[in-house]
DNA sequence: ATACATCGACTACAAATGTAATCAAACATA
DNA sequence: TATGTTTGATTACATTTGTAGTCGATGTAT
């Protein structure tokens, strides 16, 4: 089982970086330093670090341009969100997802648009399993 | 301000010890270590160490019956999930709930309790904002 | 060519975390 | 009473994380 690939666990300061890269990609550390710039004050060679450990975790990969390098993800936005999600919901509201809904309707407002996304999953959830 | 009170930063092996405190509470340490044998292979030590770290960040109290300890949660279980899912929303879903059911119910088969659950949530918040 | 600027690689280092072991005081037991 | 047991307190120690600094190679400007 050559391939057993376990969970890269990625820390919220690197969540950050590839934050910025699922956004765009591929790019230089420097554009990552960049376009961090606007929501973190880190030093550049902070970002250079975590661009590292990303790589080193497998979660980015590179190819070199010249004397820099081109980061890109390894993995989809879609697939991390998926999983982390199923991994809060399961730990903090047993799996279900109706009470962390109410939990965060109660918390925050909901928007009217909030809702008519929501009655829109369902109609479809609906439709599918009739 | 004295109060300034911030977030206790709670760890992946402390929310499971704080977990079953507030399934059921008091307890001493003992009762924590036996109940969480269930799920974690943790040594006693390890839970005791825990718990006093928890302790030490203001999220458990104690009083002393004899020579042991009888642990009882400080925050509540909905405050503290309340707050975790809004930055979780927040940081992975630009704070948009809908998607995050999205993403969940196409990983996850949303039953059909989840979706009348959520039915009756959404019947809810449209009849407080008509 | 010379001197600086920049890149990734490597090193640094304190705090948090996971995971216990040791120690001294209080109890229970032979 | 001498001994082992159990408790919380203190200490241990490797790994991860946040947050950079240094170094050697390469690129750029004079």
């Amino acid at each position: 089982m050559s391939n057993m690939q376990d969970k890269p666990e990625i820390s919220n300061a690197e969540f950050e970086v590839l934050d910025v890269l699922w956004d765009d990609h591929p790019a230089t550390s420097n554009d990552v330093v960049v376009r961090l710039n606007d929501k973190k004050d880190w030093h550049e060679k902070t970002v250079k670090t975590l661009l590292g450990r990303l790589v080193k975790k497998g979660v980015l990969g590179f190819e070199k341009q010249q004397r820099q390098y081109l980061y890109y993800p390894l993995i989809a936005r879609e697939d991390y969100t998926k999983k982390e999600t199923t991994n809060f919901v399961s730990r903090l509201f047993k799996g279900k997802i109706a009470p962390m809904v109410a939990g965060f309707a109660n918390q925050n407002s909901l928007s009217k648009q909030d809702v008519s996304e929501l009655k829109a999953l369902i109609k479809e959830w609906e439709q599918k399993n009739d």
